[in-house]
DNA sequence: GTATTTGTTCTAAATTTTAAAACTAATATC
DNA sequence: GATATTAGTTTTAAAATTTAGAACAAATAC
């Protein structure tokens, strides 16, 4: 439909969310509290990477840190084109949800 | 992500604002225009009966009218679970749009 | 009858999502 | 130093979803 998908749109905004902490695990986490369920690192990763192929987001690779386990890490940020397809979705989704009838329905037959 | 898909919400909300006039085609020309996209029958009729199937929407069938072409149709409504999953996916919708820092960035290094 | 219109169904290809195993590289502990 | 543990990314294959468009159906129009 070459509007974003709702994981790309999420992953996208969580990008925005985090700053300069946006890496791959990071928001795994962060996307796993917002839609309160655990998931999977390649539920991640693998959009994570098309968003970047297509020009969405770019990345910096990190220096590792002295934590135990701290390698280094794949920081994104967003493009323009990012940024304006976020804001496409942002409009459709608006006017998809404005000027909805009430849900009281004398039309329904059933009712 | 067992929240609605993009498409899935769409179709959804469409069934919504159309009220009594719910049905395929009449679908796909108001989502078309939603999306400012010319979509194919495929595009719609078939998440429409998936979503039928899972027990977000309900039909019936109409009595061919008397116009040209004019077949019996098939409507659809929301049912009690496709309101519930708008709900879900508007508070999601909201809460990944809200409390977004400026996009001034001082945190990116390439800037 | 034949054409045209409105409508739904079907289907195969493309794309996206998902889970989880594999891999990598750091510190910790013995 | 060997082994364990932790944090992180990559890969991959299956499942699910999307999409285009051909096929089919049933109505009126000519």
């Amino acid at each position: 439909m070459n509007i974003l998908s709702r994981m790309e749109e999420l992953i996208l905004l969580s990008v925005w969310k985090l700053q300069g902490e946006a890496y791959g695990l990071q928001i795994r986490t962060y996307l796993s509290e917002l839609v309160e369920q655990e998931l999977s690192v390649g539920a991640v990763y693998v959009p994570l990477k098309r968003l970047k192929k297509r020009g969405y987001l770019s990345s910096w690779d990190s220096d590792p840190t002295d934590e135990r386990g701290g390698r280094t890490k794949r920081f994104y940020k967003l493009t323009e084109k990012g940024v304006t397809a976020l804001q496409q979705v942002k409009t459709v989704q608006e006017n998809a949800w404005s000027g909805l009838p009430d849900l009281g329905l004398g039309w329904n037959p059933s009712i």
